[in-house]
DNA sequence: CGGAGTCTTGAGTATCTTCAATGAGCGTGG
DNA sequence: CCACGCTCATTGAAGATACTCAAGACTCCG
């Protein structure tokens, strides 16, 4: 296997999202980012920002795990999407000149990336290509939820579930193929059920039946695979993760 | 009631899309951008572009009706989004570079407005705020694929029929409020199946039912809406339609 | 009329939901 | 320390919803 070449010596930061914009600014320009970006580590819990506030900041996820929360006016929430890292948080907001609309929790220590808006349009007004990085962000986000609204139309819950320990997976351990391994969910079942489009109680059901079937092992929040090839996600038939 | 004032006099195009563009040019540019913009009206049945091709033009529907279909390798097919008079289509293959990954597939004769890919790129060369229509466009598309996915999770297959039949009514009928009315679906029953997520057989039951209720009444592709008030989209808990 | 494609209907079944009750885990306070 | 209350998770039972397969009916068109 080859080792990756390290062809872009100038990118400090783990964030791809952070990198993707960064490479769109000349030397003086990345310099003003970089020079605008403050990191701050996050614990279990806090919120980056809440629904209804003004957005003031672009977050990039460098390390950790953030989960977007929304709330109706009856006081039900549920957990709409998780964001890994890598990802870009707050770009919707700002380009829409709107509030948030969801709630950032987090869901695992999280290192983030914090540039606020100011710089942003500054930046934007200096080059041409700037927004097309917010541009990369949406279509990336328009084309993960085009696949999970595929799975929704045409997966049964199992495979959903599966599908998802398959997203745990990749990020939780490597690529150690066909050996057993162990990850950790950071949310509850409620959050899960959500994340699944269904409830804890069939959550639960599909859960017993993977046990009793021999191929995952759920105890609380930490789950054995056993049989890793069970959860390699077929691509969906119409749509191609981001 | 007022009426609305014609705050854009510049604006000639009935697509809302291209007015989004045109208004992010100056007026030299704008020139530019709508010399090289041709009219095309095509009849029910002719495709814009097909899946596979390299995207060269960005489509602006003036009006009418156009639907985005993808087949896999297996010969299967189907009808994934519907496209109305003001949106765009190509944007995302042109900005991913890409082939298109869908076929745009005329349901109603459609008036059609086509821009090639290299004077866009002009364009967004020479200004710096023209690619953020694109992210408007992708906002938008967002916005929208999340409404749908959130109404295949909370919504029943005769909600999601209603929710789908008040689309057409925004635009076939005007807001004649609590009066019954007729439109015509320019769509087949498999198709209507693949919008909502479900086969024929189970739409048809649904349909049956909804007939027995006496809301509405279908009669082939004519849908003859007894109580409208039964159609109000009440908008899901979750998220707003764009 | 025949035929192909489309739409509906029937029967049986699988999946999922709902409501309610039980159980497990945990921190608090007596 | 243990009882208590709280939250979260699981399980049971009943029923609703939707799917599959297959057969029949309808429509369009040559």
């Amino acid at each position: 296997m080859l080792t990756k070449p390290s062809q872009e010596p100038c990118e400090v930061s783990g964030c791809h999202a952070y990198n993707a914009l960064l490479r769109r600014l000349d030397a003086n320009d990345a310099r003003v980012f970089r020079d605008a970006t403050r990191t701050k580590k996050f614990p279990v819990g806090r919120t980056l920002f809440s629904q209804g506030e003004t957005c003031e900041q672009l977050y990039f996820i460098e390390s950790g795990l953030v989960g977007l929360r929304r709330s109706d006016e009856n006081g039900n929430s549920a957990l709409l999407r998780l964001c890994r890292a890598g990802e870009s948080l707050g770009y919707r907001a700002i380009t829409a000149g709107a509030a948030h609309q969801n709630t950032a929790e987090v869901l695992a220590s999280s290192q983030v990336m914090i540039v606020s808006k100011s710089v942003l349009r500054w930046l934007a007004h200096r080059n041409t290509e700037f927004s097309g990085g917010f541009l990369g962000f949406a279509l990336n986000a328009l084309n993960q939820t085009e696949a999970i609204c595929a799975e929704l139309l045409t997966a049964r819950l199992k495979d959903r579930l599966l599908s998802l320990l398959a997203m745990f997976d990749e990020r939780v351990v490597g690529s150690e193929s066909s050996q057993r391994f162990e990850i950790e969910l950071p949310i509850q079942r409620k959050d899960l059920a959500d994340l699944l489009g269904t409830n804890p109680a069939s959550l639960s059901r599909t859960i017993a039946r993977l046990h009793k079937d021999g191929d995952v092992r759920f105890n609380g929040r930490r789950v054995l695979v056993l049989k890793p090839e069970a959860l390699k996600k077929e691509a969906s038939r119409f749509w191609v993760q981001s």
